[in-house]
RNA sequence: GGUCCGGUAGUUCAGUUGGUUAGAACGCUAGCCUGUCACGCUAGAGGUCGAGGGUUCGAACCCCUUCCGGAUCGCCA
């Protein structure tokens, strides 16, 4: 039989308390985290989230409730009245933060009784994830995730209080709004009062900030849940949560990054106690691609890229030849020491790079005892001297080189390079390592579709200098837009936006938006451009990204309350589900989905 | 949509070339135990080996189909 709490009030949570409560009489409640029971004496170790405080009962201490502990068993909640009292030296826990003390209980009151949970709710306990997500409830008890929630929580209000003392309004924006046709798909909701139409759920607050601007909000920032019904991954959920920021009257990408690096900073120091440099690295995103393949570079170790092409176009190698088109090129990584790799190494490295569409790799070990390669016949000693001095190669190194279009060399052996920081050991894991990425282009070529893309979205400026080639050469505009990378990982990014008519038209042609298009799809937006628009910029951070950067985990499910599987389920309550035939007349009413 | 890995007790896993009654640890139940904190000791319960079909004298194991989960590529302005 449940009992209630009645007459009882905390005295405070189970982890807080200590040495100075001794002799006090307390109350204290909790989940029965532990259970041992040595005959004359049981002891009990209550959990709630701020730790573990251990109850002990004993006939000398109250024969009602000693009898009472028999029948308690794990999971089960419990209140209790007792006396804080001291153990004696060899008794003390030092795992746990409250271990020198412990309540002898003279009253216990059993207020919910527990079945044995589906698997062990602790910390040790490896568990099968499915099995996790359907009894989250459970899962959610364990100290580690709820230590990433409590680190969420931290981050959030270190948000707020930043953003709202720099003068930013936390302002609401729709989750029933109009399908956007640039970007990822999304999720829909018919509308039940408009026969035939559908609302769509956010991508992100976009077009809803930047007509804030023009509402003259001047700086407005949410904390802002974003839809995406695409394909989910260990650090990508259906629903995510963006901390989203715009700013009026500002022109240069600095004065935007000025202010994520301020939030950035504090939020690293108000939730891991952690101070970031004064000022963060920056580079270009050519120079970021060259060097590292990547436009999100893990920078806490070298092993960068070396293009060799010219040392290699004459070579008289086949697939070297295919190097000389336009967008291709031949490129390379030295391993130093790497040499000994065996032919299993290589073929990993081969594996690798054919994940990211490259056809393989080639290397050129230089032994002790001379090169070997698969292409030795193809190099005489003018090119190996050549490549030695480029790459400043010793004996012992290992070149891994792949020749492609510049996309898959970038991809592959960016890679490559991540994949060998891991495996060798490159990287110090407990280091934060934070640059900002810059000058992205504009446009991006869309194979698919054969036509430009926008590469950030289609409201970034381009870069002043570049605007003269924007209907020339649209590939060569840079964008003024930003990413900021933490470890490797994109934390956040955003752009000045374009704020001139002329210029937003101008993108949405070049895009291949037909007339008729950007007023369907975008002609409110379009329209208050008429009206008056400040310049403004901003950016939107990955809250989920953030905590994982910050709490050390690499799956995303471990910052997020209820989070989807990878077939964007929830286990626990099996969403989605099927409606009932009520439930869909009321938005099909003559049975028929489509118009056709 | 493609590729790879996995599914055996409540949980995590082992299971030999295909061969008696499918094992271990933790958990669970019962008993004993006054200082445990991964308590200890004794005993016990617990299995449609994801599902369906096939090969075989015989299948957890081999073959086919299928379902489920995870990782990853495509995708994610």
């Amino acid at each position: 039989m449940a009992e209630f709490l009645t007459g009882m009030k905390r005295t405070k949570m189970c982890g807080l308390f200590s040495a100075e409560e001794v002799g006090l009489e307390v109350t204290a409640m909790g989940f029965v985290a532990k259970y041992r029971n040595l005959g004359s004496i049981v002891f009990v170790d209550l959990r709630d989230r701020t730790g573990i405080i251990q109850l002990a009962f004993s006939s000398e201490i109250d024969k009602c409730s000693f009898e009472k502990a028999q029948t308690v068993r794990n999971e089960f909640v419990l209140a209790v009245k007792g006396t804080v009292s001291k153990r004696s030296a060899n008794n003390v826990n030092i795992r746990i933060t409250t271990g020198e003390i412990e309540i002898l209980v003279t009253e216990l009151r059993i207020i919910s009784e527990a079945e044995t949970p589906p698997f062990n709710i602790t910390e040790e306990s490896n568990v099968n994830e499915a099995m996790r997500l359907r009894f989250r409830y459970l899962d959610l008890r364990r100290a580690y995730l709820q230590k990433l929630i409590i680190l969420r929580d931290k981050i959030c209000l270190a948000t707020h209080n930043y953003l709202s003392d720099k003068g930013f309004l936390n302002i609401e924006t729709p989750f029933l709004g109009k399908s956007t046709p640039e970007g990822a798909r999304d999720y829909l909701v018919p509308s039940r009062v408009n026969l035939g139409t559908f609302y769509a759920l956010p991508q992100s607050p976009q077009i809803y900030k930047q007509l804030l601007m023009i509402s003259g909000f001047d700086r407005y920032y949410q904390i802002a849940r974003c839809f995406r019904d695409e394909d989910l991954r260990a650090n990508r959920q259906p629903e995510f949560t963006q901390i989203d920021i715009e700013m009026s009257y500002v022109d240069d990408i600095t004065d935007v990054m000025d202010i994520a690096e301020g939030l950035i900073r504090y939020i690293f120091k108000e939730s891991i106690g952690l101070d970031l440099p004064p000022q963060f690295k920056k580079i270009e995103y050519q120079e970021a691609m060259e060097r590292f393949g990547s436009d999100k570079p893990d920078t806490r170790f070298s092993l960068e890229l070396e293009n060799i092409s010219e040392v290699l176009v004459d070579t008289g190698f086949p697939p070297f030849e295919e190097s000389q088109k336009k967008d291709s090129s031949i490129r390379a990584i030295n391993i130093k020491g790497g040499a000994d790799y065996s032919r299993k190494d290589i073929d990993k490295l081969s594996a690798v790079a054919r994940e990211y569409g490259a056809k393989g790799v080639f290397s050129i070990a230089f032994k002790k005892e001379g090169i070997s390669s698969s292409l030795l016949k193809y190099l005489d000693q003018i090119v190996l001297d050549k490549l030695k001095n480029r790459l400043n190669i010793q004996e012992g190194d290992l070149l891994i080189i792949v020749a492609d279009k510049n996309k898959t060399v970038f991809d592959s052996l960016g890679a490559i390079r991540l994949y060998l920081g891991k495996t060798l050991g490159l990287i110090d894991e407990q280091s934060y390592d934070v640059l900002w990425v810059t000058n992205f282009p504009l446009y991006e070529y869309d194979e698919k579709e054969d036509r430009l893309a926008a590469m950030h979205h289609p409201f970034t400026s381009p870069l002043n200098e570049d605007l003269v080639y924007l209907e020339s050469d649209p590939l060569r505009v840079r964008a003024k837009a930003y990413d900021l990378v933490i470890n490797g990982q994109e934390a956040g990014g955003g752009s000045i936006r374009i704020h001139s008519k002329d210029i937003q038209k101008k993108m949405f042609e070049i895009i291949g938006l037909s007339q008729e298009d950007i007023m369907h799809k975008f002609g409110f937006f379009v329209d208050a451009f008429k009206y008056g628009v400040p310049p403004h910029g901003g950016l939107a951070f990955g809250l989920d990204r953030l905590v994982m950067l910050l709490g050390k985990t690499d799956n995303i499910k471990d910052v997020i309350a209820f989070p989807k599987n990878q077939s964007a389920q929830c286990l626990m309550s099996d969403a989605p589900s099927t409606l009932d035939v009520r439930q869909l007349k009321e938005i099909f009413p003559d049975g028929k989905v489509f118009n056709d």
